[in-house]
RNA sequence: GGGCGGUUAGCUCAGCUGGUAGAGCGUCUGCUUUACACGCAGAAUGUCGGGGGUUCGAGUCCCUCACCGCCCACCA
């Protein structure tokens, strides 16, 4: 074996192996359960970043799982993500100075088809790199045909169950991809804007004024409204105001949306271009006056000078239109949040749009219950009041786009205006038998496809072997930003569909930010590859890193260095590995333990293993991976490697009879590391765990490890504890007498290995009187040092320098420490009402710091002991 | 406007039901000891964001302020 472990030949090796031998599919159940994760599917045009990365938690999940025996099945997939591809392939197209107007729907559906067909399995590839063991046999699309069957189907049995209706609305309308989009798909910016006062003439005299941010919206005014506990305007309700510009008169009245507080307690109300204004309007009987084209532009025929313009312009030519009559009182400085198309950044401009829409209440009532119920856990908690808060307050759902790409909305209707749903292109009317049929030109809301994802990518409607046996799935791994868009949306389908949820678990992971803080993102320069990553220091590394910061529930500052120690990590057990095997036979088998056989090392590093094996466990169930990579870590690096190993080093060189026992059990306790690390770092403990005897065919499918409680002793644990503290005494004593001494013999270099064979034979007990001063060379003085209740002779060259004066400071600190817990116990507040045992901990706590300053007072001054 | 999260060693982060602060990296010292120098053995480093309070005792509970980040909202 070389010194050093090369990822990048192992991992691409096992991986292979693994895919060809079908690893990755469901294998018959050891335990009668299965354990199903849908993956999130990624956009189709998007490339592999750390967001994908953190995927890894949901591997480690599956990974585990199968070890546990579960029939276990990771579902991937790719998601059309119907506006994002639609712009990248504008932009192409613009590129060559074309459109898709220009090309047609035709060969624009070509171009869609052939994009889906190139790039489509890029992003999945890339997953295999980091070990990912979805079942790609499974792999679901979301525009392939079973798929659109189901969103069809799902759509008619909306439809069937009266929770669809088409119908004019104020919408979120994107100017730029002249579609419709949902709330959700709004972001708010907050911009530097000016708060305009105009002054409306009020029949019989007078002025009102409103304030507005957006004045050019006055041309569509149809009303203005104030409080109606407003005593200010109490007697100017019921009146008419008449507009500037257009000189149309429009009534005040009144409406508690209105904040008295707020600009002039008096507000213009435009329902065709506002959200609040359209429900003052509904609720008053306003007239919906519409003056903007679909593609943001003045729609005002009846004002030639501002008609066909952009709303920039419009704004400050009605500004100066209103200036020039006299209605425009003043301008403030003015910051608000403006709304932006999620996807195209375009400033969005609401309008009164017919377009098909989902009721929401219903659906979101058992939604409701069942996170209430603690049905449905989310992980971190706090996410869980998040959901509800949203779906408590939901709206119905826009679903219709006015796109040229993604799933068609499956109505038709016919010459006689009969619409129906259909499952499939109908022949004619369900209603009056035309068979003089259109399809609704509208695509369907991408989310609303993708939200049917557990269920459709395992064959949903029909009731196939896959839905049956792995629905519903267990959990739910993903980002922050899509619990609205996405998680909480498969919940009221499944809810709807099944009447059960899609999955019981719900782990909301941090979202990976760039070192210095800011939101990685390729237009910022911020982003990380994290295939550089896997380059630089193996799958197993990142992977490693994914897990430990995955679940804590905060966003985390991407470190590299962090991950290089994970490759460093990887490094260390490639060479304990090689230690162990290092004497065995090439092919041996498993060596049984001989219990009768093992000496207080063997047992207590078994004890160790039997401990980290219930923490990782219970942790790993928890999905709190971070304690138990850092578990794992501290094991197998410093007990094991450097405490165990070291300590049977010259039981292992001695080649038998406690030997055989040493090697029996360094081989049991990597072994069983191997796996417990394995759902972290697949491709590391496969390499090593083929590589040492073992029973199966792939650590992959090896039994998850059993803590064994009895063999955990604390008493033993103690012990050993004590050990270390010897060794790290008789090791300062010497660095503090001379740092550079080296001399014969060289155990004292190792003074685990010089102690070993006591920890075996003699056991713990002769430590009480430890001589350490043979072997030495003239003229060396003798130190006797204390540690508890061990003392050591140790023979030494010369007398201490810089070393013996840190020991000094460490002996002031001691006595200072020694004040303070007396101090305590002098309290009677404290020995009265705290507990006893903490009381007795406190006492214990007395006596071991006047021990350990006794000690330190020996080292200080080696005359005084 | 409301809500949530964060503020702990130089950096990145852990710290469960309150009992005198931990890890990794970095820094410093020594060591090429035949598993590993991608290593070993040691060391140093924190008024736990500020201020109050509860308590025998607070990083941990309560109040309050500050800053950073996120989410929600009919911010005319």
């Amino acid at each position: 074996m070389e010194t050093r472990y090369d990822p990048k030949t192992v991992e691409q090796r096992w991986y292979a192996t693994w895919e060809k031998a079908a690893y990755f599919e469901p294998r018959a159940s050891l335990t009668g359960k299965t354990f199903t994760i849908s993956m999130p599917p990624p956009n189709i045009t998007g490339d592999l970043h750390m967001g994908h990365a953190m995927y890894t938690l949901q591997d480690v999940l599956v990974r585990w799982h199968r070890m546990l025996g579960d029939a276990v099945l990771w579902v991937p997939g790719t998601d059309h993500a119907a506006i994002a591809t639609q712009n990248v392939l504008e932009k192409q197209l613009s590129k060559k100075g074309s459109s898709k107007e220009t090309i047609g729907r035709e060969a624009w559906d070509r171009m869609v088809q052939q994009w889906y067909d190139t790039t489509g399995q890029t992003i999945l590839t890339q997953m295999r790199r980091l070990g990912f063991s979805a079942d790609w046999s499974r792999n679901r699309f979301t525009m392939d045909t079973d798929y659109v069957a189901a969103v069809n189907a799902a759509f008619v049995r909306f439809w069937k169950a009266g929770l669809i209706y088409r119908g004019p609305r104020i919408v979120n309308w994107c100017p730029r991809d002249r579609s419709a989009i949902s709330d959700l798909e709004v972001v708010f910016v907050e911009t530097d804007d000016q708060l305009y006062y105009l002054d409306y003439p009020v029949e019989g005299g007078g002025v009102i004024s409103v304030a507005t941010a957006r004045p050019e919206t006055m041309v569509g005014d149809t009303g203005v409204a104030v409080n109606s506990k407003d005593a200010r305007y109490r007697d100017l309700v019921g009146k008419m105001v008449m507009l500037p510009i257009v000189h149309r008169p429009v009534p005040i009245v009144a409406d508690d949306a209105v904040e008295i507080g707020f600009g002039t307690g008096a507000v213009k109300v435009t329902p065709g271009h506002d959200t609040t204004d359209y429900e003052i309007g509904e609720r008053q009987k306003l007239e919906v006056r519409n003056i903007l084209h679909l593609d943001g532009r003045m729609n005002i025929p009846e004002v030639a000078d501002l008609d066909g313009l952009k709303v920039p312009q419009a704004r400050t030519r009605i500004v100066e239109m209103l200036r020039a009559e006299g209605a425009l009182q003043k301008i403030e400085p003015y910051r608000h949040s403006v709304g932006h198309c999620d996807r195209c950044n375009a400033v969005i401009e609401p309008l009164v749009s017919s377009q098909w829409w989902v009721r929401m209440k219903p659906l979101a009532e058992p939604a409701i219950r069942v996170a209430e119920d603690d049905m449905l856990r989310f992980h971190p908690e706090r996410w869980r009041e998040q959901y509800l808060r949203w779906m408590r307050n939901i709206r119905d759902w826009c679903i219709s786009r006015q796109l040229w790409l993604g799933h068609r909305i499956p109505v038709w209707t016919c010459t006689n205006g009969h619409a129906v749903a259909y499952l499939t292109q109908p022949t004619d009317c369900d209603q009056c038998g035309d068979s003089t049929l259109t399809q609704d030109p509208d695509v369907l809301d991408t989310w609303f496809s993708s939200s049917l994802w557990p269920f459709a990518t395992l064959g949903w409607p029909d009731s196939t072997e896959d839905l049956r046996r792995f629905y519903p799935t267990q959990v739910l791994d993903t980002a922050r930003d899509i619990l609205y868009l996405w998680v909480a949306r498969m919940v009221f389908m499944s809810l709807h569909f099944f009447n059960d949820i899609p999955f019981s678990d719900v782990i909301i992971h941090g979202t990976v930010m760039a070192p210095d803080g800011r939101r990685m993102s390729k237009s910022l320069g911020t982003g990380v590859d994290p295939l550089v990553m896997v380059d630089r220091y193996g799958a197993d590394a990142t992977r490693a890193w994914c897990a430990y910061f995955g679940t804590s529930g905060q966003d985390i500052r991407f470190s590299e260095e962090k991950i290089k120690s994970y490759q460093l990590f990887a490094n260390k057990l490639w060479n304990a590995t090689r230690l162990v095997i290092a004497r065995l036979p090439e092919g041996s088998l498993p060596i049984p333990i001989d219990a009768a056989t093992l000496e207080p090392a063997d047992r207590w590093m078994l004890g160790r293993l039997g401990a980290v094996t219930r923490l990782v466990s219970e942790a790993f169930a928890r999905f709190e991976f971070g304690p138990a990579i850092d578990a794992l870590y501290e094991f197998a690096w410093h007990e094991f490697a450097d405490d165990y190993l070291e300590l049977i080093k010259p039981r292992l060189q001695a080649g038998s009879g406690p030997a055989e026992t040493a090697q029996s059990v360094a081989l049991h306790v990597l072994e069983a590391t191997l796996r417990l690390l394995h759902p972290i770092m697949p491709f590391v403990t496969e390499e090593l765990w083929q590589r040492i005897p073992h029973d199966g065919e792939s650590i992959m499918f090896a039994p998850w490890p059993l803590p064994d409680a009895r063999l955990e002793d604390p008493v033993l644990l103690a012990e050993m504890d004590h050990l270390l503290e010897v060794v790290r005494a008789v090791r300062n004593v010497r660095h503090a007498v001379d740092p550079k001494v080296r001399r014969q013999p060289a155990d004292l270099q190792s003074p685990r290995a010089l102690l070993a064979d006591r920890v075996g034979r003699e056991y713990l007990a002769t430590l009480a009187q430890l001589d350490l001063s043979t072997g030495l060379p003239a003229g060396a003085t003798t130190r006797v040092v204390v540690i508890g209740q061990t003392t050591v002779t140790l023979g030494l060259p010369s007398e201490g320098g810089a070393e013996t004066q840190r020991l000094g400071a460490e002996l002031r600190k001691k006595l200072e420490d020694i004040e303070l817990i007396q101090m305590k116990l002098n309290n009677p507040d404290f020995t009265g009402k705290a507990p006893a045992a903490i009381v007795e901990r406190e006492r214990r706590r007395l006596d071991e710091a006047r021990q350990a300053a006794e000690r330190l007072q020996t080292l200080v001054d080696p005359r005084s002991g």
